[in-house]
DNA sequence: AAAAACTTTTTAAAATTTTAAAAAAGAATT
DNA sequence: AATTCTTTTTTAAAATTTTAAAAAGTTTTT
């Protein structure tokens, strides 16, 4: 069974994570990330640079006194292959140790609901074969998504359940790699919190403004996934009472009146009454012509956006007053035009949130944009070294990982 | 400094947390409350047997090999005081290291807003000198309350704030024990995690149904506090357009609808439309009386408490879908008729949740009731035995604590 | 009743990890 | 330029903790 890149990763799995989220480190600095002395810290990274998993990059400067040596992964030692799907397309990308996209993201377009389990193992062949990189230096694959997941067992409630099998042991069976699943909200948050905004925050909430708005929780500076994986839906939390049908079955969903799905039917209405706007040149709407028009500056898109985000707001509060975060995070492909959602915010939780606790919640933007998802993908891999990997290691014994290679 | 009844509780918290919220184990089951090996383990138990601090109670059965001895703390070896305040009272009892109750609950009455820190030490330091326990066995005192507490700085933004002072500092000044401090509710959500219905829940959130409704989180098996102690303001989420002042200067809280606040509002005016009830022989009206007549059967009572239980399923169905738990427990003095509350809340989760996530969330009755903010209190302090509890003795090195001793 | 099977406890050796002190390297000060 | 101070790295000893094997105690089977 044995691959030895895995007994080495595993074994050495928190000053591997360490080094991977913060790209160059001084051996003081993995000390305090693992909790380790500092004796038996060098010991371990002089291990792994004798095995070729980190390499020395010079000196750091002080403010007095002896330079510490920085150490950090050899970015071309391993990689890792992250899938991002949304409602429509699935991204693809090859990252290396550092956290480097290599090569371009490919895109593919569809509907999800029609997208089954074998072609998507196609398409992520035919990716990993067209890729530069070897087979066996591929560590494991990271496919992150909507629906209702559960990581655990690797099944994804919503799309593609193929009932008598989960979808990750499908998909590693037929890619003979480890795989790993999550919701795509929660692998947003998981990238906020290692490379983004929320980095030094005990307790965020990231929020995916997408065609809905899914929500992932770093609380005591964990991801919180609930108790079968299926926390977070904040677009169908019931909050409206005007009777809108949401795609979830019930009416007054947070979804119905604050997400894209929203928007869009807002403006194809207003349309429809004669509103004046570069929106009526489109035959067919969407999140991303909306989002296009309104950082050109069309009036009635950031109007429609503006609206769209008090609701949020709205949500928010209620959030707020459960969870009390250090920060709330607008992520996801409508982040882009994360200013315009940001006063209508503000003003909903100013008029619906006891101020004490406002005060202590910072609204604020993403810089990682819709690269977020393939990030927190990848590092989805990287979390799971330890107990989770070797686990799945274990449970594979019988039929082997890798045993291509 | 030093008492080194600390040193040793310190020094082996895992040990005295496990044996203190399981009663009785072996020492295979210390080994796996604690993730250390067994013979180390067995050195540890041996060597707190032969302080004095836990004895052997016999040998547990076997299914065919050697029996197990099994261990448990020495009940009399060490005590703790906990404090318990909820709007109107507070309530005293002294713990010993089984979490057995010593001698009777006390109980004072009063407004919350009225009592000064001065009072409150006044009613310790009489209990304590009152009670047939020496001072130096009591090894601390958790104090749990409502209103917007932060547990790290010891601080109650609401009640007794003392402005250039902390409310525990000041409290630990005058009794010179450790003190502890913490939220009514999440006291209640520690008890239940520890010794309630919610103990073998990863994730479970506890209501505190009482004058409002408070919420204390349990989440990947940690008690949630928010990143400044101030989660779980339930009773205050903006859930209601019905323009409803509420006590925090918000309208439209839960709280306005859906608990004893707005149950005793409800009950005032239906009586003074004449409605015929046995409530209307009270002069004064109150949630413990609405509770007692709606245990003695009378219909509008009952009605009363369903149609506020219905409002807290409407705000519990929000919960569900944002925090996916395991479990949602009843709990508080409102949850004595917790049946009453349980068939409307259902009836709202039905109507307002995924079915798909109310399958797996179980609502349950407290069987604490009424002792388990003082449960809470008592292992608050046991809860922080450990880091916690070193870093308290640390900053109180140059004004020692328990130095009259 | 003796043997076998099983579980817990004890013992001893091995391993892991930390502590403390010394050495090395660089910056700041005289 | 030499000295002093600071920080990092290395070394060696001490401690903690685990692993593996043996011993002890109970139950089940023969």
């Amino acid at each position: 069974m044995g691959n030895p890149k895995y007994h080495v990763l595993i074994a050495n799995s928190d000053t591997i994570k360490s080094l991977y989220y913060n790209k160059v480190l001084t051996s003081g600095e993995v000390s305090s990330y693992t909790g380790k002395s500092i004796p038996h810290v060098i010991k371990v990274l002089t291990e792994l640079k004798n095995k070729g998993y980190i390499e020395e990059r010079g000196l750091a400067t002080s403010t007095g006194g002896r330079k510490p040596i920085t150490y950090s992964l050899v970015a071309k030692s391993h990689y890792i292959v992250s899938v991002a799907i949304d409602r429509h397309s699935a991204s693809l990308v090859m990252v290396d140790m550092n956290n480097n996209f290599i090569g371009e993201v490919e895109q593919h377009e569809f509907d999800l609901h029609h997208l089954s389990a074998d072609n998507l193992v196609d398409i992520i062949s035919a990716f990993i074969g067209n890729s530069s990189v070897a087979k066996s230096k591929i560590i494991g694959l990271g496919l992150t998504m909507p629906g209702f997941v559960d990581t655990v067992k690797g099944i994804n409630y919503t799309y593609m359940n193929l009932r008598d099998d989960s979808l990750v042991d499908f998909i590693q069976r037929h890619l003979h790699l480890p795989v790993f699943i999550d919701n795509d909200s929660t692998a947003i948050a998981l990238a906020e919190q290692k490379f983004g905004v929320a980095a030094n925050s005990k307790n965020a909430m990231v929020l995916n403004l997408g065609w809905g708005i899914g929500l992932g929780m770093i609380l005591n500076d964990q991801i919180f996934r609930g108790d079968n994986g299926l926390a977070g839906e904040f677009s169908h939390i019931p909050l409206f009472k005007n009777g809108k049908l949401c795609d979830c079955g019930k009416h007054g969903c947070l979804e119905t009146e604050a997400s894209f799905v929203a928007i869009v039917a807002n403006a194809k209405e207003a349309i429809g009454n004669g509103e004046t706007t570069s929106l009526a040149n489109y035959p067919e709407l969407n999140a991303d012509r909306i989002i296009e028009e309104a950082i050109k500056g069309d009036r009635f898109a950031v109007k429609l956006i503006s609206e769209a985000a008090y609701h949020v707001g709205e949500g928010l509060a209620i959030l707020i007053h459960l969870m009390n975060p250090r920060i709330i995070l607008l992520s996801g492909k409508g982040s882009v035009v994360g200013k315009i959602w940001l006063a209508p915010i503000q003003q909903a939780l100013n008029e619906h949130c006891i101020p004490m606790l406002t005060s202590f919640t910072e609204i604020a933007i993403s810089d990682l944009n819709n690269r977020a998802q393939l990030i927190g993908g990848a590092a989805l891999v990287i979390e799971s070294l330890g107990k989770t990997f070797q686990d799945k290691l274990d449970t594979l014994k019988a039929e082997p990982v890798n045993q291509i290679h």
